[in-house]
DNA sequence: ATAGGGTTAG
């Protein structure tokens, strides 16, 4: 029940100094709806399109509840001296907008603008810029359009700080049709407005506008400023332009940690990881300090290449630097140390991701989701659903991101139940219908064998992608539902979606389920054929394992001496298996000694061929694959960060089984072994 | 008396 506004409050009092005083006909509808927002929220509610209209319900607290509210808003921190009035200064308004746009406070953004719609008649475009701003800080972008339009007068700075909103907010398409617009109406862009529309191409990673607006650049000699210079470095690593980077790098007439910065994220995030630590290097030779951000950009350089070793380093240089533990500089140190857990994570330290989790200073959804990630990405599964509890009785948020890393813990460990748990949590969160969580549903559900379920959510999906579809393709095909996996296939394309990489791997799986040998080939050859995409070597591991299973072990091995592959390990591995199953004791033996020229530390190839001679009979033979193997240090299965219980064993011998099926199969002695390796 | 460049979890 909501306490209601009481009209005998005095409104000098601490809690509602923030308000001016109502009049009392206002006070009459006792709400602060009515008390601020007044009689008409016309630019406001009206003129948006109705689905996206704003829910002015959700302000109807009382005043005492909303000034409370405000002043216990702990990244704002107002500490306001006079009460909002007629006569609050412009500047006083402007630096209000502006905190509330910093701290993507939009309650507190609101109630400023219903203050000044209310009270301030004499607005003029300097304060109302400042309003759209706000609302593009907080990402409210249709309310910044509608004030935008409503503005007295529109000036440069207002295109760009719309233009800014809309970028920012990933409607980049919108951002260029107002730097189009501001040129119609006879306003000359500036390099603010030249970095805005580089900004929206970024966005959208439209590279042919980018050259135009580059070109345009030039034409008004903008190029040598240096954001402008930043800017279109960051363009083109956005658009894959990579060499373009690298060309408006060079020419830079002067550079700062930003263009460095920019230029080594250009370099990781085109796949071009190590060049980019070169990067980092030259510039503290060139004399730059790395600040928080230029960190972050480093650490996930190391975190993509698995770099323990350079990421350790890189640590060491943030704890040099001073910058291990602080706290202050608003979000860069705090970004930074998720960056560093993160960082561990990826690199399989999960040790070290602990030690830095255990210390930051403080931390948000965006540093638990990270730890939570490293504990499930490195076999800690039950350790990330602990902390998932944990974090939340400290009081923080899951937001859909957690959502999908604590369900794909629940997929590793096969745990329905849980997963199920959780996804009652999504609904109620509301994150049900976003595609990365609906995604990641798919996921638990095909993987834990219910099928049902799985095509419940995908049934529901609002919007799909490629990854949402390849998730459901693959729960088909895993259940045994190969016919209805390779419908979806189809359907698929007819909703306009181009597979990739890892649908065709399901695809090739259903056709192993289905025994379709053919249908396999064509797939197999349609991937390069139709859709450009070379096959990986899982591919080709999937048509050998399809081939062979079928007893075309001639097909297979002449498949496997034309791949243009660079190591075939895994493919001949997988024909020996199919020379077991057919008892094919000399083309087993090729497939062998090819296994073991190309992975010497691998024990499957000899057990496998010790097999085929013991079932032909050839003990002899057999004993002394075995004898080879046990003289030669062979890899053990890497189990160290696996506990011991039932489904981790049963995880293990899926590892195992992923090497060679054959290894559970027939050689059940071993698989023993290898689960009880703790 | 406003605007502007580099970062994060499938």
């Amino acid at each position: 029940m909501p306490k209601l506004f009481n009209p005998t409050m005095e409104c000098s009092t601490a809690s509602c100094r923030l308000f001016p005083r109502v009049s009392a006909r206002s006070r009459r509808g006792s709400s602060l709806k009515s008390a601020i927002i007044a009689q008409k929220p016309s630019t406001l509610a009206e003129d948006l399109p109705s689905k996206k209209r704003t829910n002015w319900g959700k302000y109807d607290n009382s005043l005492e509840q909303a000034a409370a509210a405000w002043r216990n808003h702990k990244t704002v921190n107002w500490e306001l001296e006079k009460p909002l009035d007629r006569t609050t200064s412009f500047a006083t308004l402007a630096s209000l907008l502006k905190r509330c746009g910093q701290a993507k406070a939009l309650y507190h953004g609101r109630l400023v603008h219903a203050h000044i719609r209310r009270y301030r008649y004499d607005w003029n475009t300097f304060l109302g810029n400042w309003v759209v701003k706000m609302y593009g800080d907080c990402g409210s972008i249709e309310d910044a359009r509608s004030v935008f339009d409503n503005l007295p007068k529109i000036n440069l700075y207002s295109w760009n700080i719309l233009m800014n909103a809309y970028a920012q907010n990933g409607c980049g398409r919108e951002a260029l049709e107002c730097f189009q617009r501001m040129q119609c109406d006879g306003i000359r862009p500036d390099q603010v407005s030249f970095v805005a529309a580089l900004d929206a191409c970024s966005s959208i990673a439209a590279l042919e506008k980018g050259q135009e607006v580059h070109a345009a650049i030039v034409r008004r000699g903008y190029d040598r400023q240096l954001i402008v210079g930043n800017a279109l470095v960051n363009m083109y690593g956005k658009c894959a332009s990579l060499g373009d980077a690298r060309n408006v790098f060079n020419q830079m007439v002067n550079r700062d940690v930003i263009s460095w910065t920019a230029m080594i994220t250009a370099l990781s995030q085109n796949g071009h990881c190590d060049e980019a630590l070169d990067f980092f290097d030259q510039m503290q030779g060139a004399g730059f300090k790395p600040n928080p951000i230029t960190f972050v950009c480093a650490l996930d350089a190391c975190a993509s290449l698995a770099d323990l070793k350079k990421g350790q380093e890189i640590h060491a240089a943030i704890v040099e630097a001073g910058y291990e533990g602080r706290a202050d500089m608003g979000n860069g140190f705090l970004n930074m140390h998720n960056a560093l857990v993160n960082m561990y994570g990826k690199c399989g330290s999960l040790e070290d991701a602990r030690r830095v989790f255990s210390r930051m200073p403080s931390r948000t959804v965006a540093s638990w989701t990270a730890m939570i990630t490293a504990c499930s990405q490195n076999g800690h599964s039950k350790e990330a659903l602990c902390l998932f509890n944990r974090m939340q009785s400290d009081g923080i948020k899951p937001d859909q991101i957690t959502f999908v890393t604590v369900l794909d813990a629940c997929t590793s460990l096969a745990a329905l139940e849980k997963g199920q748990e959780i996804h009652a949590a999504i609904v109620e969160c509301g994150y049900e219908e976003q595609v990365v969580v609906g995604t990641a549903l798919i996921n638990l559900y095909g993987k834990c064998g219910s099928l049902e379920d799985a095509r419940n959510v995908f049934g529901r999906m609002p919007v799909r992608d490629v990854v949402s579809w390849n998730a459901m393709i693959a729960a088909c095909a895993h259940n045994g539902h190969g016919m209805e996996a390779l419908d979806l296939f189809d359907y698929m394309q007819s909703d306009g979606f181009k597979p990739n990489h890892v649908t065709f791997l399901s695809v090739l799986a259903a056709c192993s389920h289905t025994g379709r040998v053919d249908a396999a080939r064509r797939y197999f050859n349609s991937m390069r054929e139709d859709h450009s995409l070379i096959p990986k070597v899982e591919h080709n591991v999937c048509l050998i394992d399809i081939l062979g299973r079928a007893g075309l072990l001639d097909d297979a091995e002449n498949l496997i001496n034309s791949m243009p592959l660079e190591s075939k390990a895994r493919v001949w591995l997988c024909l020996l298996g199919a020379c077991r199953i057919y008892g094919d004791v000399e083309r087993g033996a090729r497939a062998a000694s090819h296994a073991i020229k190309l992975d010497p530390e691998n024990a499957a190839p000899y057990v496998l061929l010790s097999n085929i001679y013991a079932a032909a009979g050839r003990y002899d033979d057999a004993q002394q694959v075995r004898d080879i193997m046990n003289n030669s240090r062979l890899k053990k299965i890497d189990s160290c960060h696996m506990e011991v219980d039932r489904i981790v064993r049963e995880s293990v011998l899926r590892e195992v089984a992923q090497v060679d099926k054959m290894v559970y199969v027939f050689v059940p002695k071993e698989a023993a072994q290898v689960a009880d390796i703790d």
